[in-house]
DNA sequence: TTTATCAATTGAAACATTTAAATATTCAAA
DNA sequence: TTTGAATATTTAAATGTTTCAATTGATAAA
């Protein structure tokens, strides 16, 4: 993973609000509705929109759309890929 | 680690110039001093100590003063705990 | 003690991010 | 086909980041 994914992953952990989501995953199943992320944080939709896509963006989620509802997968290969990227600065 | 602190050291990540510096650490046996940062990287030397400043403030990185020098070392533990909070997102 | 060197800080400009309010889009259901 | 619900986009304000130029602070060497 190049330095340019790694900058662009690290920039969608680095806000408190899209890191409560990515944990979310773990008590849903494997995925969420958009409008669940609206209920569990305290902000207004589009600022929940706003963090979703850069979620998305940085290919952590992906979007799956269902009628009108969204729903979104958590994208473990680009996440694990980037805690591989990581742990080689230790190796 | 709560969430403030991922954010943190995710924010200090989140920025191509700090992942080089990171990097440099593995060539380099375990240390950077603060002059060899600045000759690798194309930038001012306070653009340089700013994200010195980033990464040391996220306790990436762990500086020690030598005479009018400045050492880095890599804080290996905090990055190793970084990486497996991360990947507790997967379990 | 003066001078030179290494690194941090300050100030300012350019740019990016976060958020809310308002609006637009998309699709299902009536 | 109109209405309503879910989500996205736009706009604007507040805030934060990155960078350079200039300055300051500290320490070593002359």
């Amino acid at each position: 993973m190049d330095n340019k994914r790694i900058e662009k992953i690290s920039r969608a952990l680095s806000d408190a609000n899209r890191i409560t989501i990515l944990q979310k995953f773990k008590k849903r199943k494997d995925c969420l509705y958009c409008s669940e992320v609206n209920e569990m944080l305290n902000l207004t939709q589009p600022a929940v929109s706003h963090h979703l896509k850069q979620l998305v963006d940085a290919d952590l989620l992906i979007s799956v759309k269902e009628g009108r509802e969204i729903k979104y997968i958590l994208n473990e290969k680009v996440l694990s890929e980037y805690v591989k990227s990581l742990g080689t600065l230790m190796d």
